[in-house]
RNA sequence: GGGCAGUUGGCGGAGUGGUCAAUCGCAACAGACUGUAAAUCUGUCGGGCUACGCCCUACGGAGGUUCAAAUCCUUCACUGCCCA
């Protein structure tokens, strides 16, 4: 892998949003870039041929999930992921650090690595960062993730430093067996990228970053947000890492965001994104457009026979009006997902093509600007429709209540 | 013509003397969703208020019993099944 930045935005004094190019044996990456994650193998709702008419240039996949489903060995029958499923373009993998989190309720974490039981069938499987490595090495993306522990919010000071000092020698871990002790097994090379925590603490976060950059990767990922805390320390946590991180190598923040969250991040020095947001959203019915974003199973939509953005050339823009779509989504048909699905992905890539070239051409703070300010117009509009009598919380499934991450046997 | 069963909020369907403006599901309406256990979840869902409470109108129609009826009785209407 190699990556060269290409430009600095001088569009502001205060910004730091770069445009690079990442390339790989699969292919080459303009960044800033929006990743779709296709946990399972796939985008959910939305076939490979659609995503690359959308501009995706990258996906990721899952190893937790993966080695759970299908399992690695039916991957590596297949000659790897790109093979079994069929996509051509560069992908990477997360490590399963995220699970960490999210399915608090099923494992226990250890100095040695997390011990999972299957949210499938409940067996028993122990995963070392090295095993994570070797699947990663099996499953052959062109970007493997560390294991890493992604802690929960709100988050000691102190919790956070041991989590971030067990990621940190789990970091280590990875990247002696990555280089050490495996190779790559389909003929293209591989890379890893370590992952910066600390919670939202600012010292941890740089010590992190700092002892990240010792090591020498090829890219740097900065983790544990977006799991619950403010807007403003995500910013902060990504704005922190950055400066700590070496200026030649490409940044990853993990699971973020919003288009708010993106630009905020990219001004902030960031790289590469993920997250679930326009996938997920789109089966649920939020769709986000230039404007800002809409709830199309919304009444108001019933006969408006106008695209859903006026600006956006997705094939469901192109072809289908909010009615249609509206119907569509709130029957839960199945091309409903689709279609939605369609224009939320392009849209986010537009977000990302449309910075890169913005800040290539040093503009990049005026775009950035008049985007969040429609944004926030729009969102005030909606605020001032609700029809909530207050602030509903919902409650959490029983495995959804994240008890505090235990590390055992660390002393 | 006779017998039996039934008629509950937009729909389906609980409830069978007070704790019922009525469980639940669907539909509807709104919201949430950030390295995906998510095509999921949450809230609202007869009307009106000086709203963590109060007042109306409501369980096919009418009448009755009772301190109190969606729940019991009479009768009418309608629906389904069975027998003529």
């Amino acid at each position: 892998m190699k990556f060269s930045l290409q430009h600095k935005d001088t569009s502001s004094s205060g910004s730091k949003a770069r445009a690079g190019l990442l390339e790989t044996d699969h292919g080459t990456i303009e960044t800033p870039i929006f990743m779709p994650v296709g946990t399972l193998g796939d985008v959910k709702a939305i076939e490979h041929r659609e995503l690359k008419e959308c501009g995706a240039q990258i996906i990721l996949g899952n190893t937790y999930h993966l080695y759970l489903r299908p399992g690695t060995e039916i991957i590596q029958k297949a000659g790897g992921l790109h093979r079994f499923i069929g996509w051509d373009l560069p992908m990477l993998t997360d490590s399963g650090g995220y699970q960490v989190f999210s399915l608090s309720q099923l494992r226990n974490l250890t100095r040695d690595g997390v011990f999972f039981t299957s949210h499938i069938d409940g067996s028993k499987h122990f995963f070392r960062p090295e095993d994570v490595v070797q699947i990663q090495r099996k499953l052959g993306s062109d970007i493997c993730m560390v294991l890493d522990e992604c802690p929960p919010y709100p988050c000691s000071h102190d919790y956070a430093k041991k989590s971030n000092d067990l990621t940190m020698a789990w970091a280590e871990r990875c990247k002696n067996e990555f280089y050490n002790n495996s190779a790559p097994l389909y003929g293209h090379t591989q890379t890893l990228f370590p992952i910066v925590q600390g919670g939202v603490y600012d010292d941890l976060r740089r010590s992190s970053a700092e002892t990240l950059t010792q090591m020498d990767f090829e890219g740097y990922a900065i983790g544990g947000v977006s799991v619950g805390e403010p807007k403003e320390d995500v910013y902060r946590i990504a704005e922190v890492s950055c400066e700590c991180l070496p200026e030649e190598k490409p940044r990853y923040l993990m699971g973020v965001g919003t288009p708010e969250d993106i630009l905020e991040c990219i001004s902030r020095g960031v790289d590469m994104f993920d997250c679930v947001m326009p996938t997920r959203n789109a089966r649920n019915g939020t769709l986000f457009t230039t404007w800002g974003k809409m709830t199309i199973r919304n009444a108001a939509y019933a006969d408006d026979f106008s695209p859903i953005d006026e600006a956006c050339d997705c094939y469901t823009c192109r072809n289908f009006s909010k009615a249609y779509v509206r119907h569509l989504s709130s029957i839960k048909e199945i091309v409903g997902h689709q279609l939605t699905t369609i224009h939320n992905i392009h849209f986010f890539l537009w977000l990302v093509k449309e910075t890169r070239r913005q800040i290539l051409n040093n503009t990049f703070t005026q775009f950035r600007n008049d985007l969040l300010n429609r944004y926030a117009e729009n969102e005030s509009k909606r605020g001032s429709g609700r029809h909530q009598k207050g602030k509903i919380k919902r409650k959490p499934k029983d495995y959804e209540i994240h008890k505090p991450a235990r590390i055992k046997k660390l002393d």
